[in-house]
DNA sequence: CGCGTGATTGAGCTTGGTCAATTACGGTGG
DNA sequence: CCACCGTAATTGACCAAGCTCAATCACGCG
């Protein structure tokens, strides 16, 4: 069981956390016999919107579990120049990999409620269960895949094939079966994400809404009526 | 000790391999130890250039070491759209990932000697040896990272940037120290690699040789005089 | 109600892509 | 040894997708 919250950043304040929220994350999937495991461990965080989770440069500490609200992994140039690496949602880990020191920055998209592990503790019960191990490796591995679908996208995709992926993903992520989509990230954010301009994607998203693919009811609420179509405009057929 | 010689492909006949050949790959590193164990397992195969190794949708059965040659990690789309996620130079480990069917394909960009492992047992290893185990994971988050630093460089870097980023990799990667530099792939292959387009490539590997930056005595063989300008040029400082 | 951030929209412009012609090169056979 | 051939690379002229710059709009919050 959590045993400690700790908070991250002065926004603190501005969430309304209950243990209820710590509760929402047991999802049934084949993660969930592996996750018990290493509950013990966790430290709930909670973390304001935009505040750092660690940064490019810090030593790989704590490794975490995502429980409300979303983050960005981000990568900078020296001249300034943003990519994020992926966004994690709900249900998410991140920050397993193996690596001395981070070569990328954790960002609070929104408010986020994270549970935090001692990278020590999860390396040691590794070593002792092979199974565990196994699920890391798992997990890694499917990162790995997901780098190289996001590859062919930045690489390879129009703009329109881009945002139609990025929002077929984000429908197939978010998964509560309706067609609504609640974007939680700012058009910058997904610029960053696929490799455009906040320009090129808000066209994007207001052409496709002039032709009925989707429905922009607000900047960050979206009406997805068909994803089918939407997969057929990602180009992966 | 490897105890067979598959052969894949009709390009057998031009390879001239020797048991010398294998003992090329025994290369002082920090993987040493660990690749010993796996040895007993290995079938050395020969495979021609253009040759595929595995394929998309192919299940996973075995996992390779390139010992010479080249190898490059396919990724399609329907309409034939190409990205190369990764080439892969000797002592590069590959298809390690824990996947049940391949997501992208491998071919040799030359005619390549391998070692083949089966998968099987490599995951049987990993479950009876934590400190494979965790060579693995160190494996897959070191490709995660350089996944990392490719979406950053598909994203957001020049045409100008791309090249330069690419040959600072290969002139890192096939380590000789000299500033010679061979390139066993083709402008078709560097252009899926890095996002761009054949004429691009070119252009720029020849503009870069017009400004006495690099050397271009043939198509493949180039001189890198100065590899800290390269880096400059690259974009990460 | 007014302010500030974020989103939208428009008008050129630039980079890199497309199409096409030409050149270089490695291998083959006379 | 050299002429020939097919592939790969180079180079040029033009084009367009998406970027830049800039103005305007919308919405949430005090």
């Amino acid at each position: 069981m959590q045993t400690q919250t700790a908070i991250i950043g002065n926004a603190a304040r501005k969430i309304r956390w209950t243990p209820e929220v710590a509760r929402e994350e047991t999802k049934p999937s084949r993660a969930a016999l592996d996750l018990k495991v290493i509950d013990a461990f966790g430290t709930v965080v909670l973390v304001g919107r935009d505040q750092e989770i660690f940064a490019e440069g810090d030593t790989s500490e704590f490794c975490y579990r995502l429980v409300a609200g979303a983050v960005r992994l981000v990568k900078l140039m020296p001249d300034g120049r943003r990519q994020i690496a992926e966004f994690h949602l709900p249900h998410d880990l991140f920050g397993f990999e193996i690596c001395e020191t981070r070569y990328l920055s954790a960002e609070a998209v929104a408010d986020c409620t994270l549970i935090r592990y001692p990278r020590r503790r999860i390396e040691a019960l590794a070593e002792r269960d092979p199974e565990f191990a196994r699920y890391l490796r798992e997990m890694t591995s499917g990162c790995l895949r997901r780098a190289h679908e996001r590859m062919m996208l930045l690489a390879r995709k129009s703009a329109d094939e881009r945002i139609a992926s990025f929002l077929e993903e984000m429908a197939e992520r978010s998964g509560n079966g309706t067609s609504a989509l609640e974007l939680p990230m700012s058009r910058v954010d997904i610029a960053d994400y696929l490799g455009l301009t906040l320009e090129t994607v808000s066209r994007v998203l207001n052409r496709l809404h002039r032709d009925h693919i989707i429905t922009l009811s607000s900047a960050t609420h979206i009406e997805v009526p068909d994803r089918e179509t939407l997969r057929e405009l990602g180009g992966d057929l």
